[in-house]
RNA sequence: GGGGAUGUAGGUUAGCUUGGUAUACUGCCAGCCUCGGGCGCUGGAGAUCAUGGGUUCAAGUCCCAUCAUCCCCA
């Protein structure tokens, strides 16, 4: 009867945020916690995480990348030894004050990033040039106080991620490593996640606290604001210095290390939930979906059950074997509509129906969920076409996610021009002087910061966007997350 | 930091003005049903009415405080 209550109940378009958190909720990828700022990581949620993770690892181990894991409580006297850093963070930092009934000594933080504590370690590790360089990488979360409004997967007080701390004996090696994450993070956003993003450089007031520079992954969401994707920073000696991280080198010269950090965390999944989601709910990449195809089963009498469950084991065999994730919902008290309801809501890719119909005809009906398409399909075919479908549908949902970008994305040189065109949303590439005073005045007067300096953008000879003077480049101005 | 609003079953909610022991839908459980786009029928379980105090013979309803959540403004 009440069709309109079940499901997503507003459009994508009406209202974005109420749309993004029913998708997440019903979809049944996370819930609330019972501590505000916090959210629980559901099955399906998580194994989108895990997907990313293994996408990652697998990259991380080519560049000699290994796993470690660290404590998640690091003393104030360490969190502070680096100023600027710990004055970035101080503001949103947990503290642990008490174990059980007394009083601790030197308070103890909930780590908001473990540069520090990693360092502290790094120094006691590396001895020579023959340590180096040493990386490594850890899976872990990182709590930093985000209370005023949270938006699962966006701003949460504790957020899972991984964080890469690698150490170089030159500063070369150290920026070409800088390059190489953010190579391997751009390859798996856009081939499993399906979503393009911009490379460039944060500008020195974006920077993160304690880099020398910072690069970043930007990609705008369908409600026209921009989302950091990730990072990937150098750090050059500026920690080495005050956590002593030193090496002997070959000249048995003493010198401070090279340094980078960088880090995707579970905002990926929601910036891949904006990105590809719809009215009816969830739209999963096939590379990240926790199912690729689920089969209904169609049947009235218990003689045509027999048969038509016996021919969806058949194909969930020849899919298992082609190492497709696949599931037969073979739930008796749902009829066969409330299932394609439910697992569109869910967002995975490929429905096969199969009734006693399709059985007489050998044939199946395949439905893909991100364009709708509906279509028959014998038996053979489906058993040959099945992987290059769901590789189109992988590629397809990126070459869509490009347009959205592309379109969203416009030249400004004019100050009132950005100002009218802010307000519609999107990516401004707007040429800057390259003084921060510029920057500040812009984000004062119009809310929109410089997302990214685009890589190929750097010596532009215009005229900066707000005090008209020579420009030094093109950056990506825009509202964001 | 300032202002406003709201807390009743898992979810959405009626009841509050005018006090008398709680209403529906959905979901859940059991059974039936020719289940191809949220089908229908029968029965059942499920509520410290946010928390604490006060007024009253009697409080979901009136009063006070606290907590939580949501919205708006700086």
């Amino acid at each position: 009867m009440s069709k309109e209550k079940i499901g997503i109940t507003v459009s994508k378009n009406d209202d974005f945020s109420d749309w993004y958190t029913q998708v997440v909720l019903k979809a049944e990828l996370a819930d609330y916690a019972p501590v505000k700022g916090l959210i629980v990581l559901r099955p399906d949620g998580y194994a989108i995480w895990e997907s990313i993770k293994k996408s990652l690892d697998e990259k991380f181990a080519k560049l000699g990348i290994r796993n470690g894991f660290l404590p998640i409580l690091i003393p104030e006297s360490l969190l502070s030894r680096e100023k600027r850093h710990f004055a970035g963070f101080i503001p949103q930092v947990f503290w642990v004050t008490q174990s059980g009934e007394s009083k601790l000594g030197d308070r103890l933080a909930l780590r908001p990033t473990s540069e520090t504590l990693a360092y502290s370690l790094y120094s006691k590790w590396i001895k020579s040039w023959r340590d180096l360089p040493l990386k490594i990488n850890f899976w872990n979360t990182a709590l930093r106080a985000e209370i005023k409004s949270t938006k699962p997967f966006l701003r949460t007080s504790e957020f899972l991620w991984q964080e890469g701390h690698t150490v170089h004996t030159s500063k070369e090696e150290a920026e070409k490593e800088v390059m190489n994450i953010l190579q391997v993070y751009k390859s798996t956003i856009e081939k499993e996640l399906a979503i393009p993003v911009v490379t460039g450089k944060k500008s020195e007031k974006e920077k993160f606290v304690g880099a020398v520079y910072t690069t970043t992954m930007e990609s705008i969401m369908p409600d026209g604001k921009a989302l950091q994707m990730g990072t990937s920073h150098f750090l050059g000696q500026n920690f080495s210095k005050p956590f002593e991280v030193k090496f002997a080198d070959k000249d048995n010269v003493e010198n401070f290390a090279w340094q980078t950090s960088w880090g995707v965390s579970w905002r990926l999944i929601g910036a891949m939930i904006m990105t590809h989601g719809d009215d009816i709910g969830l739209v999963l990449p096939p590379k990240v979906a926790p199912v690729q195809v689920v089969i209904i089963p169609i049947y009235y009498s218990d003689e045509e059950k027999q048969k038509v469950l016996k021919k969806a084991n058949e194909i969930q065999n020849i899919f298992v074997k082609k190492n497709i994730r696949v599931h037969v919902d073979d739930r008796e008290e749902l009829t066969p509509g409330y299932k394609f309801h439910d697992w569109e809501l869910r967002g995975i890719p490929l429905r096969v129906e199969i009734g006693p119909k399709d059985i007489e005809k050998n044939k199946v009906v395949l439905a893909k969920r991100h364009n709708k398409e509906k279509l028959d399909l014998s038996f053979d075919e489906i058993n040959e076409k099945i992987e290059s479908i769901l590789d189109d549908i992988q590629k397809q949902m990126l070459v869509a996610a490009k347009k959205i970008l592309e379109k969203m994305t416009r030249d400004v040189s004019n100050y009132d021009e950005f100002k009218s065109e802010l307000e519609k949303g999107g990516f401004l590439q707007s040429p800057w002087c390259g003084k921060e005073e510029c920057e500040a005045k812009i984000k004062e007067e119009t809310g929109a910061e410089i997302r990214v300096i685009p890589f190929e953008s750097e010596n532009s000879s215009k005229k900066c966007v707000y005090c008209n003077e020579q420009s030094v480049s093109i950056p990506i101005f825009a509202r964001g997350y």
